[in-house]
Parts: structure tokens; C-alpha cells; sequence
DNA sequence: TGAGAAAACGAACGATCGTGCTATTATTTC
DNA sequence: GAAATAATAGCACGATCGTTCGTTTTCTCA
């Protein structure tokens, strides 16, 4: 049976979640908070041990989200480049799903020069997400969609950058055509993974003096 | 002549803009920035007309310092895919340069959802440099080295993608291997460049339900 | 329905925020 | 070197921060 308790700590981080994506972790506030859930500073407070401990239960429940929103879906769907186009077209959804944008995108530039149980779970989060995009594209390489010799992390690291970069866009400069390109870039990027090693053995040429 | 007001002020900007590369623009407080710079609160507050002001005189200073860095150095190297080279090493180094890597990256995830002066300088200031970065695509089209039907504005949106993820990687996952990463991710995009329209005319299919 | 537990509130705390003032030093200029 | 000016410091303000505590309301279940 749920509790009424339980019930408005949900509430709490629906809210503070929706908040954080547009403030951040540090921009979060007990009272802003508070004012918004409509409840007194000390009810809402006396929901968490401390702030610290409010902003990591707004991180565990934005991951559970991410789980729900962008993972269990695209494991549904077949495997290989299939389940990694279902991966990006859930994950561009999940951006836009709250008023700010990726949450962790938010976090993550907070939070990189902040040492911190905080900074250490969302570090955590984020190997976790890149571990299972380059698990995916292992599978698409079994599955003989992607090239035998492509460099799984390499290819989860340019994914993501996709990915940023369409935040940045988006979000940023407010381009109207920010999902068109992210989507040109991941065309791509698969393409290219289907015939690899093509471009990465060439070495990096420094620029001369 | 320069006053000593002048210099002050240039000690304070250097200051705030050191810590704002580790703090954010909004993580930035005047109380901080005095103690950081051994002065009184009120006494540093006088070179400025208020807090926002503050901050917009670090953003000027740090667009500024990345003319300095990155772009005039770069405009000394051969037109074309040197120059974007070089461009992009510099970029790198201006990456690590400050404590907290690229102030504008850190700016731009707190300002994204928060309109004001402040928003709008920024955004005219990546503005610019995305044109700076198109700009240089269309020499090295001129110049031969890149595919006479490149899109520029995608190559500049994947070449600012590089960089973003350069910044996730080092930054918050303190991954070795990100500048690596970043490089094959450049020579993968240069050499896309140089036979364009491959993978860019292939249509982006919907991940079927 | 009434006793006991759970949840929410109100007020207050010390600290720090941005921002004014007024005084006190440094620095420039004649 | 004195007068004028610029630069810095000291102090105080209202507001808000995270947090504590005692009280009151609301819920739960025998």
C-alpha cells in the first residue's frame, strides 16, 4: 500500500526533476521548490535529510525515467542497427520530454569540477548509458550490420557527441534545424560504421608551425 | 597610460573568469571572487555596476581571450584544411587552458533556459564562431581540400560536436583516451569531408514500432 | 470513533547573497 | 608637497539560503 508520505516525495521530485532541467542541481532550491509543490519550506524539507540528499534522489529518479523512457523500449525492438536507431530516437525524445532539456547534460556541466558523492553517481550513470551504447553496437556487429572491426567505444563516444551537440543547438541557439542535422550526423555515423576503419587509421596530421 | 584602476579591473576579470570556467557564470559571487582576489567585497564591487555586469564583462574578456587563442593564431596558417587544423588544435588547448575547461560550454548549459542580456551575448558569440567555423569549411572547399558540395554548416554543427563531447569526456568522465577520441572523431570527419554526400542523401528510418 | 502515528506547518537560527552608503586610504596632477 | 581625484575598505540593509525545532493538522487503523 502507498503512503501519503510516499506519495507527495514523488510528487516532490516529479517537480524537482522537471526544475533541475532547467536550473540544474546547484540552481535547485528548497523553497523554490517548496513554492512550486505548493507546501511550506520545512514540510517539504522534512521529505529529504538534506539538500545534497534531495539532489540525489532527483538523480536516482531521472535515471529510473531514462531507464523507463529510452532503454526498456528500444530492448524491444529487434537487434542490432534497429535497436540502436530505436536507442537515438528515444533518446532525442527523452531531450525534449522535460521543459529543459537532459537532465544529466544539465548535471554534468554543474557537476565536472565538483568532487562529490553527487558528481560520483552521475559519473557512474553516465559509463553505465555509454556501456550500453557500445554494448548495442557490439550486437550490431554480430548481428553483421556494423563492420567486424568497429571501435565500439569510439563509435558510443560519437553517439553521444550527437547527441550534445544537439542540446546545444536546440537548447542554446534555439536552432530549428538542430534535429535535422543531429539526424544527418547519426545517418552518418552509421553509414560509416558499416564500412569502418576507413578514416580512423589515417594519423592525426598536427598543424605546422 | 594605464590606470591602476584599469589593472585592477584585469586582475578581477582574469580572477572571475578562472573561477567561472570551474563554477558556471551563476556559481560565480562577488563575496568568492573578492577572497579570491584579496580584496573587500565593496571594493571590488565598485569596478562594476552590478553582478550581471560583472558577468558580462567576464563573458567579453573570455570571447576576447578565444579570439586571441584560437582564431588569430589559426588565420597565420594556410587557407583551407591546415587552417582548420589548426583551428581545432587550438581549440583543444583552449579546452585546457583554463582550470575548468571551456568557459562558453560551461555558460552555455546554464544559460540555455534563462533569457536575458546575458543569454543573448552568448549566443551571439557562438553565433559568430559557428560562422568563423563555416567559413573556414567554405576556403577548404575553394581551396580543393573538402568535396565542392559539402554542406558547411553541418561540418561546423559535427566539428562543435567533437568538441562537446571532448569537453563530457575529459571533464566529467576524466576519460585518458577523450582527446585520442576526439582526434580519430576530426580525421574521421575530415576525411567525409573530402568525399562528401555519401551518407548525407540516405534518409533517416523510423525505428518501426 | 478515538488513540497514536505520520505529515505538514510556522517561526527562527546563522550565514551569505547583491547592493547601497560613508569614510579612509592611494594615487595622480599641478 | 598640497590639492584633487580615484580606489579601496567598513558597515549595514533586506532577502534568501539550508536547517532545526516545537506545534498543529491530517491520516491510519484498531
Amino acid at each position: 500500500m502507498v503512503t501519503k508520505g510516499e506519495e507527495t516525495r514523488r510528487i516532490i521530485l516529479d517537480c524537482a526533476m522537471a526544475m533541475t532541467s532547467t536550473l540544474g542541481l546547484e540552481g535547485l532550491t528548497i523553497g523554490s521548490v517548496a513554492r512550486e509543490v505548493e507546501m511550506s519550506k520545512s514540510g517539504l524539507f522534512a521529505h529529504f535529510e538534506s539538500k545534497q540528499d534531495l539532489q540525489l534522489q532527483v538523480l536516482a529518479a531521472a535515471v529510473d525515467r531514462f531507464t523507463g523512457m529510452v532503454i526498456a523500449p528500444a530492448l524491444r525492438q529487434p537487434r542490432g542497427e534497429p535497436r540502436i536507431r530505436a536507442l537515438v530516437e528515444n533518446w532525442l525524445a527523452w531531450e525534449e520530454w522535460m521543459p529543459g532539456g537532459c537532465v544529466f547534460i544539465a548535471a554534468a556541466n554543474e557537476l565536472d569540477d565538483r568532487p562529490g558523492e553527487l558528481r560520483d553517481r552521475l559519473v557512474s550513470a553516465q559509463r553505465d548509458w555509454l556501456d550500453s551504447l557500445a554494448h548495442a553496437a557490439r550486437i550490431a556487429v554480430r548481428e553483421g550490420h556494423f563492420a567486424a572491426d568497429l571501435d565500439c567505444e569510439q563509435f558510443a563516444y560519437q553517439l553521444y557527441s550527437i547527441i550534445l551537440a544537439y542540446h546545444h543547438f536546440h537548447r542554446l541557439l534555439r536552432d530549428p534545424g538542430a534535429r535535422e542535422r543531429a539526424r544527418t550526423a547519426f545517418t552518418s555515423l552509421v553509414e560509416q560504421s558499416r564500412s569502418a576503419d576507413t578514416a580512423r587509421t589515417l594519423s592525426f596530421r598536427e598543424a605546422s608551425p
